[in-house]
RNA sequence: GGCGAUGUAGCUCAGUUGGUCAGAGCAUGCGGCUCAUAUCCGCAGCGUCCGGGGUUCAAAUCCCUGCAUCGCCA
């Protein structure tokens, strides 16, 4: 009757910790699977590891482990941050996993055999730094961005597949299917990049650069390149070519991806399966990024988009609520933890929480907690049927779940519970309570209470699981289903007479902001009042590496009004540093500067660039000077 | 440089085929209730619907142009 269901994530990158951007991706699948399965569907959730490829090796070395070790650990961390976030996925796959790899080889050999991969020379700029190569664009004034050095051209041999064959037809199917890849804007960026002719894709990497990954089984000097590799996951994991699993849910798939990622989801990903004699996805569902304000000076970004530092914060719950809430699936937004507060104050707190409190307060007081007859002859005493009104709740939640609007679904539930508070104001059961003959009427008005409370637990069941059990609970609903689905959830009324309901809880205290986002102030406010740091030896200042350094570039960087982005020269070579002194300081005024670094600090992405080092300045709110020195030095001495 | 998108109240955004379309939520102010987590309900603002031109009886909505922001591609 209704279709199975097949929901995956894209395989996580393992050169990383787990972040919002994950968190946010997977939450999404998990949502959309509880709902299918409230809709009766079996469900089927993927989710995984994506372990070869050079940048692995790297990440590997820098922690001193083998890449085995590596891989190991960081896909652990994976696996074991699902579950704190109640996403339970059918199956963790890893492209370590000998069952991927038997696949991987199996469809390359395929797709040789058919005669769309060949082997060819090939030319480029290659970084024997990075180990890379590098076009024209990414080069900064003709040389490695990393390492100041111009890129050698060299030749190497290595197979492509012929994703270019697959052009037209790809284009014809995205024309057939308009609804494959969604929103729309993602479907006409794929179109729009397929008006250009499409170039073959090189699908391997020659063993003396790269021994991470997968052998191609018609060539042993080569391992597979890392996309063609991590795409397959999603039929290996069903067992293809022929597993169960694949024949029931492949039909039925459907990948949810970042926006990153479109191009080899849209477009190399499609290519492979028709090359390999497999149908195309269902739905490629693609949604946009988090833009991350740090509410917090004095604590790291990474801080606040840690999972974990989140869901021990505001509890799971309302993690998932909120970025179910506030993301319009496929745009943007803006992370911050004032936006986070807001929600659960005003929606969370105020909206249901309170209404829930109230709701069962009255019940208890009045009712001695137990469920009153719930006679339907009584309604229609007053304007408002939060019975017709819990039918279009359910039909738009419905819609827009179906449909990815995951902000629309919660808000017309919330439109919903305003109703309720409304249906309490307007038929104030405390005067009822009062009027010896307005015991029936008492009695319905906590009925349809009740019973508009166990739709709004069924419905917030997919974002918000553990609320839905808990309110379900106090409902005297089964503790034992997990869940309700759609059609039962229509019923009306449901919760027995009778029946004696526990005390109520308080669903979501209300947070106060000061609490959580005051206690560290950022150094703009307090440095002033600070006290000196705590004393340090020698052994802890020697370990800090300054370097006097020459600012030979500067230029802002764009959508970043704080910060600047300088290249330095620090004597044997030059670097990047990005510097949050752009409201101070022009960036012509600082070419030339003989500048302090610390040179040892470790490496982070700022606004998308690697800044490597610092420069020291002294900061307070509305003033800031660069540490400049006095008279001519080499650049590259060290300060001590 | 090419293609595309967006620009609506302090903030985040709805506004389908041009005619109650000037809206919602949050934030702000005022009033009401007391069952409830100082919650809830009601009322009130504030907007040159990016600027300029045009089509039309009528445009936030269509056309042209300028500016700004963003995305993809080169």
């Amino acid at each position: 009757m209704t279709d199975p269901f097949y929901i995956t994530t894209p395989i996580y990158y393992v050169n990383a910790k787990p972040h919002l951007g994950h968190t946010y991706t997977t939450i999404v699948t998990d949502v959309a699977r509880r709902f299918h399965a409230m809709k009766g569907a079996e469900t089927y959730l993927l989710t995984g590891t994506d372990e070869h490829g050079d940048k692995i090796v790297k990440a590997a070395e820098q922690n001193g482990q083998s890449p085995r070790e590596y891989v190991d650990r960081i896909s652990q961390m994976f696996a074991d941050l699902w579950p704190e976030l109640n996403i339970s996925s059918d199956h963790f796959i890893r492209t370590t996993d000998a069952s991927h790899i038997a696949v991987v080889i199996d469809i390359l050999q395929k797709i040789y055999d058919k005669g769309d991969i060949y082997y060819s020379e090939y030319e480029g700029l290659y970084c024997f730094g990075c180990e890379r190569f590098f076009n024209e664009r990414e080069l900064v004034d003709g040389k490695c961005p990393d390492h100041g050095t111009p890129p050698e051209v060299i030749k190497e041999s290595n197979y492509f597949f012929k994703m270019s064959r697959y052009q037209q037809w790809l284009i014809d199917t995205l024309k057939e299917n308009p609804d494959r890849i969604r929103p729309e804007r993602y479907r006409n960026e794929v179109l729009s990049f397929l008006k250009e002719p499409l170039e073959d894709l090189c699908i391997s990497r020659p063993k003396s650069r790269l021994q991470w990954g997968i052998t191609l089984p018609f060539d042993d000097r080569y391992v597979t390149y890392v996309w063609f590799d991590a795409l397959i996951n999603y039929i290996s994991a069903l067992g293809y070519p022929d597993g169960a699993l694949f024949k029931k849910f492949w039909p039925h798939a459907h990948h949810v991806v970042a926006k990153d990622i479109l191009k080899p989801h849209g477009i190399y990903w499609p290519t492979m399966l028709k090359a390999a004699g497999i149908d195309v996805y269902k739905h490629l569902m693609v949604h946009g990024y988090w833009n991350v304000e740090d509410s917090k000076m004095s604590k790291s970004l990474g801080n606040v988009v840690d999972p974990i530092y989140l869901k021990e914060t505001y509890s799971t719950d309302a993690i998932r609520y909120f970025l179910m809430r506030e993301m319009v699936f496929g745009l943007d937004s803006g992370f911050s933890e004032s936006a986070i507060i807001n929600r659960i104050n005003s929606d969370l707190a105020n909206d249901l929480g309170n209404l829930f409190s109230r709701v069962l307060g009255m019940f208890h007081k009045y009712f001695k907690s137990t469920v009153p007859h719930y006679d339907p002859a009584v309604q229609n005493d007053f304007q408002l049927d939060l019975r017709a009104d819990a039918e279009t709740v359910i039909s738009d939640y419905c819609t827009a779940m179906e449909n990815f609007e995951f902000h629309k679904a919660l808000a017309s539930v919330w439109e919903y519970i305003g109703k309720m508070n409304k249906y309490v104001d307007v038929t104030a059961p405390w005067e009822l309570a009062k009027k010896k003959d307005a015991k029936k009427q008492l009695d319905t008005v906590i009925c349809n209470l009740l019973e508009g409370l166990r739709v709004v637990s069924g419905l917030i069941y997919p974002v918000m699981p553990e609320t839905a059990a808990t309110m379900q609970k106090h409902l005297g609903m089964d503790p034992d289903r997990p869940f309700y689905r759609i059609a039962e959830i229509r019923e009306w009324p449901q919760i027995p007479a009778n029946r004696v309901l526990p005390k109520a809880v308080s669903l979501f205290p209300r947070i106060d902001p000061e609490t959580i986002l005051k206690p560290e102030a950022g150094p703009e406010e307090s440095v002033s009042t600070l006290p000196v740091e705590p004393e340090i030896g020698f052994d802890d200042f020697s370990k800090i590496d300054l370097r006097a350094a020459t600012v030979i570039h500067a230029e802002n960087i764009p959508k970043a009004d704080k910060l600047l982005r300088l290249e330095i020269d620090l004597g044997d070579h030059t670097r990047t540093i990005v510097a949050g002194i752009a409201k101070f300081y022009r960036p012509e005024e600082l070419l030339g500067k003989r500048i302090v670094v610390l040179a040892n600090l470790k490496p982070a992405k700022l606004m998308g660039v690697e800044s490597r080092g610092m420069l020291l300045a002294a900061v307070e709110k509305d003033a800031c000077s660069v540490a400049v020195l006095d008279r001519d030095i080499p650049a590259g001495t060290r300060l001590k």
